[in-house]
RNA sequence: GCCCGGGUGGCGGAAUGGUAUACGCAACAGACUUAAAAUCUGUGAUCUGUAAAGAUGUGUGGGUUCGAGUCCCACCCCGGGCACCA
């Protein structure tokens, strides 16, 4: 099974295992199986036209290193990978060239496959999934129903960030520093009808899940942060213009009430023109006007210098009845809490600008434990000029405030988070259609007769003075795939190129089977038909990669998202690896679908990724980010042409730490690839035959042996622990003294070829069926080391007088100190630090070290 | 500004509080060769010293310890994230 060739022709043999494994499904994750299961999970790509990056093997290869490993350790390994194919380059690239983007989406899925089976990984091909295949996103658009029914999905008009360039809407995360993130050009805000999931019903849980993870610290913390949540009070302030009601603030300092001099609405807040005295009138327009044009980068970037305009009005703080006046000042943000606070100039850093700027009085409630007189102080420290509860410690006087105001319904504790709901349509072509048609409002109370799966609350939005209800597609109905149309233009208007599609768009809609004719043809006779238009909105590219974990596990059934067999088997991920630039989003959504499944008991875990590893950046030569424009980037194909793929492999993996980010050196490579034929080398003659010096009568040295034990607990240990830079020097130096051996063992060097089949499969496979495996070394398990054999009879103790190193001793085990002791005073260099001296003190730590202090 | 992560030879990096620089790259010297490639062997932190040896060395300055790259405090630099969230 073997090639023929003399030395070490990668060229030739790795193209030759991989048909091998091809032909054979070597990687296939049967299920069911009595097999312990392994599920190692890969972020899968986006496949652009660009192809394959040098920063994707790398993620790959280590999963690809477990994943082998955990075969041989007899784990049924499920390993796949697909595609998150979706996504704006293919809708550009089709605007551009008029061709449809599923037809340049499947050439460079081609690609990107012929890229990664080049590289030799154990994916389970069966399993490869693809998120613009309707066979795939019927099952996304079938979760997206189940968020709809229970009540998490809705239409809101709403301001969101429009790119001209893109003529499209863009999320608040693909707006950076007020430019869009794919093509970087400028966008302003517009207000437009969008899908919204409500996400912010699970913060709660999406924080509490994040404790029983096994996740990067950073990335805990990032979501964390990212959700914001803060526990404080709700406070109610009464205005002096009785009529109008109660101005509501949202504090985490309640503390610091008896401060509180002024207080802020955001220019957006619904009260504004209620509040605005007419003296006061001119100069609040003139002020809400100017914030409405200011540029969100503006607003964003030149955050540092306040500004805002009196109203005109006064609201009574509730705690003793003081009359602070109300501004507007667009530091405070409608979007969090109430849109409005309480400002307390001398304990808040904002306050406080603002506070010195416009000329309000500071007055000072927390007094510092050391006399810190500087103002602002937002530091810890007792309360003072708050009659009735001077003295309070900070803690304390929140809760006694909160309780005070709670008595009087005036307060109450109350939790706010940072975290808005996810803004989830896009006015694109290249997406998942929403399965919703809008219909009237009697037509959808006729549906309604006949349909058990409508929300509680229908999702309705007004336009033109005419509500319009959104009726979900029944689930039979499912996919709604999209219908080729002449321009993959958006129409501009706001809404996608499905938009021009009249004959998908404008239809007749029987309400029980989801059947559709043209509204330009009769209303078909049998079944209740109703007049409908569907949605123009696509979904945005997170949705596929929500749930793609899910697919693998049976990503051919065609009754469900995958079966409750399989879902029980397999359950989720053990490991999850990937870029940390996911850290927030698309492990935010991810958890966020996967939870709403937990509660309608499609899953069993209430987190998809128990474990979870970001792989680092490999950066060019030049010690920068790669990128084309810089032209320092790595094809992998020209690597694999010069090297093969197992050396590009193994130097991946020898760069560094996993995580860390790391520059690429072209010179390096030479290292690994040297020792792959040193491999070769040691097994094989120069005619390929079986090297003299092996033999199954030959035995190791006792020192090689020993190292042998101790490279078979490295290699499996660093594996587990995904450090492969360390478990390929520990190779390398094993190789180095097998080298140096008279006679070598051919179980030995058949031990090497295991240990080494996940980091260089195609040698490995070459090698173990030149040394007689009859099968493919991935079937030959894992070798074993015997903890005996790691303990040597001797042992080199370090000699230290007063800390600093004089020599060394090579003892039995058994030394006593007091030996050992006696034969240091006798060693030379340690005799002439400690001569003429008294020993005070000797320090000895068993095996290692001793240490004389003089 | 706030929150993380990181500063170790010429370079990538290694090191349960116990000989700092494993392993590899590059460099230099040697062996083999007609020659080259490949391969093998060796040398490689700084200062003082002919040498033996000694001293100093993991961003900077302190500290804890018999002993610190590792732990603690302060600071400098680099990278990432967040950024008026009350």
């Amino acid at each position: 099974m073997a090639t023929n060739c003399k030395d070490y022709d990668f060229l030739q043999i790795e193209p030759h295992w991989q048909s091998f494994w091809d032909q054979t499904k070597a990687f296939r994750a049967p299920q069911p199986s009595p097999l312990p299961k392994y599920y190692i999970l890969d972020m899968f790509p986006y496949p652009s036209g660009a192809g394959l990056h040098i920063g994707h093997p790398e993620g790959y290869t280590a999963t690809d290193i477990l994943a082998r490993y955990k075969r041989a350790r007899g784990f049924n390994v499920l390993h796949p990978i697909g595609w998150d194919a979706f996504g704006l380059p293919a809708e550009q690239h089709a605007v551009k060239t008029g061709t449809h983007p599923a037809t340049n989406t499947q050439n460079n899925i081609t690609n990107f496959r012929r890229q990664i089976k080049a590289l030799g990984f154990s994916y389970d091909w069966d399993r490869e999934v693809d998120t613009t295949d309707p066979k795939y996103f019927r099952w996304t658009q079938w979760i997206f129903l189940q968020l709809f029914k229970k009540g998490l999905a809705y239409v809101d008009e709403r301001p969101v960030w429009w790119c001209p360039e893109l003529r499209t809407v863009l999320a608040n995360e693909e707006v950076v520093d007020g430019k869009s993130e794919v093509g970087n050009f400028p966008v302003e805000r517009r207000n437009l009808r969008q899908w919204v999931l409500r996400i912010t019903a699970y913060a709660e849980q999406l924080i509490d899940g994040l404790k029983n993870v096994d996740w990067p610290d950073s990335t805990k913390r990032m979501q964390e942060a990212w959700i914001g949540r803060s526990e404080g009070t709700e406070i109610s302030f009464a205005l002096e213009t009785a009529v109008l009601g109660d101005l509501k603030v949202f504090t985490t300092r309640p503390d610091t009430l008896f401060g509180c001099t002024y207080m802020v609405i955001a220019p957006e807040h619904p009260l504004v023109d209620a509040l605005t005295a007419p003296a006061q009138r001119d100069a609040v327009k003139a002020y809400r006007l100017k914030t409405a044009s200011k540029s969100d980068l503006e607003r964003t970037d030149l955050a540092k210098d306040k500004s805002g305009i009196f109203s005109g009005s006064y609201a009574i703080n509730p705690i003793n009845q003081a009359r602070v006046p109300i501004w507007i000042a667009d530091y405070v943000l409608m979007g969090y809490g109430t849109g409005a606070i309480m400002a307390v100039p001398a304990h808040d850093d904002r306050d406080h600008e603002f506070a010195v700027k416009y000329a309000l009085p500071i007055i000072r409630v927390i007094a510092a434990s050391e006399a810190t007189v500087e103002l602002p102080y937002t530091g810890d420290g007792t309360l003072v000029n708050s009659p009735g509860y001077d003295g309070l410690a900070w803690p304390e006087a929140k809760q006694k405030i909160t309780a005070a105001l709670a008595t009087r319904g005036l307060g109450q504790r109350t939790i706010n988070y940072k975290l808005r709901d996810w803004l989830f349509s896009r006015q694109r072509y290249w997406g998942e259609p929403f399965p919703i048609a809008w219909v009237s409002a009697t037509d959808y109370q006729l549906a309604a007769t006949t349909r058990g799966d409508l929300p509680a609350q229908p999702v309705t939005f007004l336009e033109d003075g005419v509500v319009h209800y959104a009726l979900p597609l029944p689930d039979a109905a499912l996919p709604l795939t999209l219908p080729e149309v002449q321009s993959y233009l958006p129409s501009g208007t706001g809404e996608s190129a499905l938009a021009n599609e009249t004959a998908w768009l404008q239809i007749w809609l029987e309400v029980n089977t989801g059947a559709s004719v043209p509204a330009t043809q009769t209303k078909p006779a049998n079944g209740t038909w109703v007049r409908a238009r569907r949605e123009t909105n696509t979904m945005p590219q997170w949705a596929g990669s929500c749930w793609y974990y899910l697919r693998y596990l049976d990503p051919k059934n065609s009754t469900a998202l995958a079966s409750t067999e399989a879902l029980r088997y397999w359950g989720t991920p053990d490991l999850y690896v990937g870029g940390a630039e996911h850290a927030v989003l698309h492990l935010l959504y991810a958890r966020f679908w996967h939870k709403v499944l937990f509660d309608l008991g499609v899953v069993t875990e209430s987190e998809p990724f128990q474990k979870l590893f970001h792989q680092g950046i490999i950066l060019g030569e030049d010690g920068v980010k790669m990128s084309k424009s810089r032209g320092n980037v790595v094809n992998p194909d020209d690597i694999i042409a010069v090297y093969g793929a197992d050396s590009l492999r193994m130097y991946l993996m020898f760069l560094g730490p996993l995580e860390a980010m790391k520059p690429w050196n072209p010179q390096g490579i030479e290292g690994v690839h040297r020792f792959l034929r040193k491999v070769w080398r040691e097994c094989l003659n120069e005619e390929g035959g079986l090297n003299a010096r092996v033999s199954s009568v030959a035995a190791l040295t006792p020192d090689a042996e020993k190292l042998r034990h101790e490279t078979i607990k490295k290699v499996g240990e660093d594996i587990d622990n995904l450090r492969f830079n360390t478990a390929i020097s520990q190779m390398m130096i094993l190789l180095n003294a097998l080298q140096k051996e008279p006679a070598l063992p051919l179980a030995v060097m058949r031990d090497v070829l295991r240990l080494l089949a996940p980091f260089a499969p195609h040698l490995a496979e070459e090698l173990w069926a030149r040394l007689g495996g009859t099968e493919s070394v991935m079937t030959a398990g894992w070798p074993t080391f015997d903890p005996a054999k790691l303990v040597a009879n001797t042992i080199t103790i370090v000699l230290q007088v007063n800390g600093k190193y004089r020599g060394d001793l090579t003892v039995p085990v058994d030394t006593t100190e007091a030996e050992l002791l006696s034969l240091a005073s006798a060693h030379p260099k340690v005799a002439a630090h400690i001569a003429g001296q008294a020993i005070k003190r000797s320090i000895y730590v068993k095996g290692r070290i001793l240490n004389i202090l003089v």
